[in-house]
DNA sequence: GTGGTCTAGACCACC
DNA sequence: GTGGTCTAGACCACA
C-alpha cells in the first residue's frame, strides 16, 4: 500500500508554460497549498518524482534544491526530503513578495502609460472580476 | 559644439539588470518619454551610440531593429533612425499591455497568498502612496 | 538511423537570391507547406541546421528568430523549436498579404506600360497557364 | 525666362518610400510619361535638379546613370542629359517586365495560400477597382 | 557617413 | 544537448 496514494502531482508539459524545473517546483507547492502535504510529511524521492512527472532526475533535483533553499522543504541525506513545518508561511512569503514586486511593477507601467491611481485602481478591480468568473 | 548635448542615455551595466539590448531599448524609450528626442528627430547612429554606451554595434543594432519592430522608431538604410510618428501611441499601448500583465500576476500572486480582494486592492493603494513619497 | 529522414531542406545559396536567413525562411516555411513539418514537430536545433545548410548558426537562429515573431514556430530555451499551432493560419495570411501587394504592384506597373484592364486580366490568365505546366 | 517651367518634378520625401535615387528615377519617368519631357529634350542639369529636389548631386548623378543604362536617356559629356529617342519604348519593356515579375510572384503566393486561379483572378478585379476609386 | 547582412566564436540558462 | 545573449570583425547598399 502507498500511503501518498492521494497526492495528485499534475502533467509537466515540456515547450509550454515556462522552465521544467518550475513546473515541478508549483506542483509541490500545490500540494502544499491543498493540504495533501503536511509539515513533516515525506516527499516523493528525487528518482520517484522524477519518473512519475517524465522528467529528468536532474529537473526534479533542481526543483527540490530551490524548494530547499526557500525554506519550504529540508532534505536529510539518505533520508528523503519532508516538508518544512514553516512551510506555508515560506510560501505565503513568498507569495506577498512577489505580489508587491507585480504591483510596483504595473505601478511603474501605469507612470509610462499616463494612467492615473484611481484609473490603476479601477483597472485592478476589473481584472479581479475578471478571473473570478474564470 | 555637440548638437545633442541635450540627450542623456544612461549608463548601461552589463549583465546586472537584464539583457544589455533590452537596456538600450529602455534608454531610448526613456528620452522618448522625457521629450528629449521627438517624433522625427534622429537618433544617434548605431556606431555612435555603441561607443557612448561601451557595448557592442551589434547590440544597439538589435536595440533599433525591436524598437523599430514595435514601430517606435524607423530606420532608412544609410540615412539614420528616426523617432517614429506614432512613437507616444507605441509607447503607451506598450505599457498597458505590461500594466495589464503585472495585475494579473498580482492578482495571482493573492491567490496564493491567501490575500483578499480588498486587502489586494488596499496593498496596491499603500504602494501607490509609497511611489508617491519616492 | 536518422529519425528525420523525410526533411529535404534545400541548398541556400550565398547572396544569389536574397539574405540567406531569408532562404533559410523559405525552407522552413516549404517543410510546413508540404506536411513535412507539422505542427508540435520538432525543428533541427539551430546549431544542426546551420551546419545542414553551410550557413552560421547566426543566420539560421535569425531565421528562427523571425519565424517565431511570425507566429509560425516556438522556441524553448534548452528545448528546442517546435512548428505552432497555427503555423499554417501565420503562413496564409502572410501569402494572402504578399498575394495582394504583387498584384497592386502589377496594376501599377500595368499603368505605365499602357497595359488595359482586360489586357492586364489577360496577361494573367496566360502566366497561370505557363505556371500550370511547369 | 526658363525654357523648363512646365516640368514638375515632385517632392522627394526622404525616409518615407524607397531609396532617393529611385524616387527621382520615377520622377524623370513621370515627366517623359506625361509628355512633359519628349525625345530629344534636354534634361536639368544633374546639379540642377538635385538642387530642386533638395537631394545630393551623388543621388541624382546615380539616377541619371540608371536611366542612361536602361536606355531612357542618354548623356553627352560637357553638354547635358537628353531624353533617348527610344525611350517610351525602353519604359515600356521595362514596365511590362515588371508587370510580368509581379503577376508571377502573385501567382506563386496564391499557391502558398490555397487561393484557386479563379479566385485569383477575381482578387485582380477586386484591386483593380479599388485602384480606380484612388 | 549611414543602416543591412553575414561570419566565427564565446558564455550563460535550461534540460 | 538545447536556445538566449554578447562580442569583434567584415562586406554591401545607400546618401
Amino acid at each position: 500500500m502507498d500511503d501518498r496514494s492521494s497526492l495528485r502531482f499534475g502533467p509537466i508539459s515540456s515547450a509550454a508554460e515556462g522552465p521544467l524545473y518550475q513546473q515541478v517546483i508549483a506542483a509541490v507547492v500545490r500540494e502544499i497549498g491543498a493540504g495533501r502535504l503536511a509539515p513533516g510529511d515525506m516527499l516523493p524521492s528525487v528518482r520517484k518524482l522524477a519518473s512519475d512527472l517524465l522528467v529528468s532526475v536532474i529537473t526534479t533535483k533542481r526543483a527540490y534544491d530551490d524548494l530547499e533553499r526557500a525554506g519550504v522543504i529540508y532534505s536529510r541525506q539518505g533520508v528523503g526530503a519532508f516538508v518544512a513545518p514553516a512551510a506555508s508561511d515560506a510560501l505565503r512569503s513568498d507569495a506577498l513578495d512577489h505580489l508587491k514586486t507585480a504591483l510596483r511593477d504595473a505601478i511603474a507601467a501605469a507612470a509610462r502609460a499616463n494612467v492615473s491611481d484611481t484609473q490603476l485602481i479601477q483597472i485592478l478591480r476589473t481584472l479581479i472580476e475578471e478571473a473570478h468568473r474564470t
